[in-house]
This record gives C-alpha cells, structure tokens and sequence, in this order.
DNA sequence: AAATTATTTTCACTTAAAGTGAAAAATTCA
DNA sequence: TGAATTTTTCACTTTAAGTGAAAATAATTT
C-alpha cells in the first residue's frame, strides 16, 4: 500500500489503512494527538505519524486506555524529548513499579 | 478520623474520606475494582482498600486514567501476585521505555 | 476548462463510559 | 423502638469519544 518513496500520505487513506474513521483522525488533530504535514490545505501524514497512530490504537484498544491519558502520555514523550525531566519519568515508572509491588500487600 | 485500632471503615465513611459518592463506590466494586469486607450486609474497606483507591484517584485526576486501563492494570497486578508472568510484566515496562525512546524520532 | 472526487470545516448528533439520583427494603446503631 | 445507615436496583445524567452530514473549498481527473 506505502510506497517506499511515498513518504506521507492523505487522511483517507491513512484512515482506511489504521480501520478508524476519518473523522476521528480531525477529532484527534483536535488534541494535538497528531499534527500532519500540511501542504496547500490538505493534509499529510508522514509514516512516523503512522506509526504512532499504530501505537495509539494498539493502547486503547488493547490496553482500554482513554484518549486523555494517551495525552498525558505525550506531555511526558515531550518533556524527555526537551530534555526537561529525563531522571522524573524514570523516577515514574519506578514509582510505578514500586506501587505494584505495594499492590502485593493489597 | 481514622483511629489507629479500627482496621476497616464502612463505605459512607471512605466515601467522605476519598471525595468520591458512595455511589461510585459501588460501582466499582461491580467491576472488582476493590471488593470490601463483609459483616453481614455491611461492607467494611481496609486501610489497603483505602490506599489502594487513593492510588486509583490520582491515576484518574491527574494521568486522566479511564477505569477501564486500571482494570486492566489490576490484571497486570494479579498476574504479578501469582506470579504467572514476573518477567513478562518487566518486559512491558521496559518495552514501555523502549517506545518512549521510539517516540524521540516521532 | 469542466466535471468529478476528495478534503475541509463545523455543527449537531450518537454511542459508550462513568458515574449518580432516588426510592424501597433491609440492616445496623443508639 | 425509632432513627440512621446501608444495600440494592433501576433509571437517569454527565462526560468522553467519537461520527454523520452537509456546505464550501480544494485537488484531481477527464
């Protein structure tokens, strides 16, 4: 379907290819979920836009993970990538290791 | 409020206590979320009960978790508690961090 | 250039998720 | 015993997450 040499692609056919409705990729630009290319009006969506997408789905239809934590989860994706707090969301996911291992006493 | 003797607490209480509606509180336990004591009829919530729904507002409040992905979290916990799969749970975590990173080229 | 198709935008609506109100019955407490 | 609390259940409300539809616009095809 991606031609290697394509390197971004129309909202239909990103939409038929992720199975969601197209509707639902304008909702989700709406959050900043994801921001396509623009070229003219129209817009494209690069294979790394795709491929996190990908990732989106598989959270919530695998992990029933909500929309709004998805875009806490993307503040965090943000801070490491400016490089903000790298050692706060290690600390996080050790907290959070932490908290299932006080879920042992429960 | 809470003495140190008493070991559980009935539900209007704990309610009171979390700022939740007792309502809710039923509602959860439909799901297994925390499943209180029983004397008699009455339900009695622990001091890990109440821990444990502590932890559960504040993924709610403030990683705007949906119920949903903490029942699915609660699966992850029991699979630790039973000790199926210690490794696997790690690995999601650690496949977690690998993502993260993934998304630095997104 | 004209016709056709796709896209965009916006509003309103629908479905699903997550509660929450209310009331009758039962239980517990003072 | 009477009052207060709890329980249960059904129906409703609010919130979250889409989704339909249509007019306008833009892009593509003929």
């Amino acid at each position: 379907m991606f031609d290697k040499k394509d390197k971004s692609y129309p909202i239909e056919v990103v939409a038929d290819f992720l199975g969601v409705n197209s509707r639902t990729l304008y909702y989700y630009e709406k959050f900043s979920l994801v921001v396509p290319l623009r070229r003219g009006r129209k817009r494209y969506y690069s294979k790394q836009d795709i491929r996190w997408l990908e990732y989106v789905r598989e959270l919530m239809y695998e992990q029933g993970m909500n929309l709004r934590s998805i875009i806490v989860l993307i503040k965090k994706r943000d801070d490491v990538i400016l490089g903000k707090c790298p050692e706060e969301v290690v600390d996080c996911f050790k907290n959070y290791l932490m908290r299932i291992r006080d879920l042992q006493e429960y």
